[in-house]
DNA sequence: CGAAAATAATTAGGAACTTTACCATATTTG
DNA sequence: CAAATATGGTAAAGTTCCTAATTATTTTCG
């Protein structure tokens, strides 16, 4: 079943170590070490092409919510929840953005504590320049699932999502450690 | 079909927003930003339950291959190679866990060039008080698939992971930095 | 109303992870 | 043996992320 050396060596082995543990699960085992690692790949092979134009991961995730999410921008408090990263790491990846003229800052008029950031034009432009390139690179990195097993896998990465996130709390890992600290 | 407020905002506008593109296919945009925020929430969850055993992603990864992986240890080199980060990163992986008694190093008698890394009886322990609390835990977060899901997810991401990596190249995102840099 | 609590954002300080570039040592090759 | 190659390590730097403390503003409620 497995491809590659790194999954051989899991796979291999696991399945005799396994039983002497409690809750052993070769099926949930395989599936946590193989989800991490396709992730590292993944992540990896589109890191190296946003690179060049100056996105990374989370500055291209705060640039689509932007432009995808409510008109009139989002509360810097509203990313950091969505993207699951506290407060200071946001107001950081937001400064990153506003200093190459991506985003804007602007105090909402309703409630004077609230920034709201908004995505400009520089910051459109560039993804208009970028996800043609970002999705003609998913078409070749993805060429070998079919357009049936892209639908499958969409479908269980959401209830996957949904999953871990319902049962979060279950497990000592509840939300985002920024939002925690404060609340109690 | 999203079940979440990140996933909507995508989901609403990506629709009749993404035409305008070049190489449009709004199956794979979905797909591509739902996997990067599955892993996310993933690894958000798994990181919480680990950090109070010291573990990381990285150092977690680093033994269980160790555990795992051919007897007699690795190479540092092997190590950076399968889990695609640069050999300056594994000798900093390698000297933390080393730091903590949970690997050493050993000079290879045939090349003396070649440090094999070992784990040791105390990072075995670490993972047998680990490893049960992961397995408990996964069962709770993913506890809304079904053993036929998980089944099929497993070999969805095996098959991502594969066409990934045979076709990075192509899109100038070949290997891993590190072993670019030098070889040419 | 006005004091206390709550909320939004920032700053400061720091840890972890990662990279590139360079260096030291050991091996292989011609 | 000299040159090229291979393995690891060190140094400097950048990114991302966190916690804790601070500032400004708004809300709550006695």
């Amino acid at each position: 079943m497995p491809h590659d050396r790194r999954d051989a060596y899991y796979h291999e082995r696991i399945q005799e170590f396994g039983p002497c543990y409690a809750n052993f699960n070769p099926l949930l085992a395989q599936l946590a070490l193989n989800f991490v690692y396709t992730s590292e790949v993944f992540q990896q092979a589109t890191g190296r092409y946003m690179a060049p134009f100056g996105l990374s991961k989370s500055t291209f995730n705060v640039l689509m919510l932007l432009r995808h999410g409510p008109e009139g921008g989002m509360q810097l408090h509203e990313l950091g929840e969505l993207l699951l990263v506290s407060r200071a790491n946001i107001t950081g990846l937001v400064d990153h953005l506003e200093r190459e003229g991506c985003v804007n800052r602007a105090i909402d008029s309703a409630d004077r504590r609230v920034r709201r950031a908004n995505i400009t034009k520089k910051g459109k432009a560039l993804l208009d320049e970028f996800i043609p390139v970002h999705f003609g690179n998913l078409k070749i990195l993805l060429q070998d699932l079919s357009g049936e097993e892209e639908k499958v896998l969409l479908g269980l990465l959401r209830k996957m999502r949904v999953s871990v996130a319902a049962h979060a709390e279950a497990c000592g890992a509840a939300r985002s450690p920024a939002y925690r600290t404060d609340q109690e």
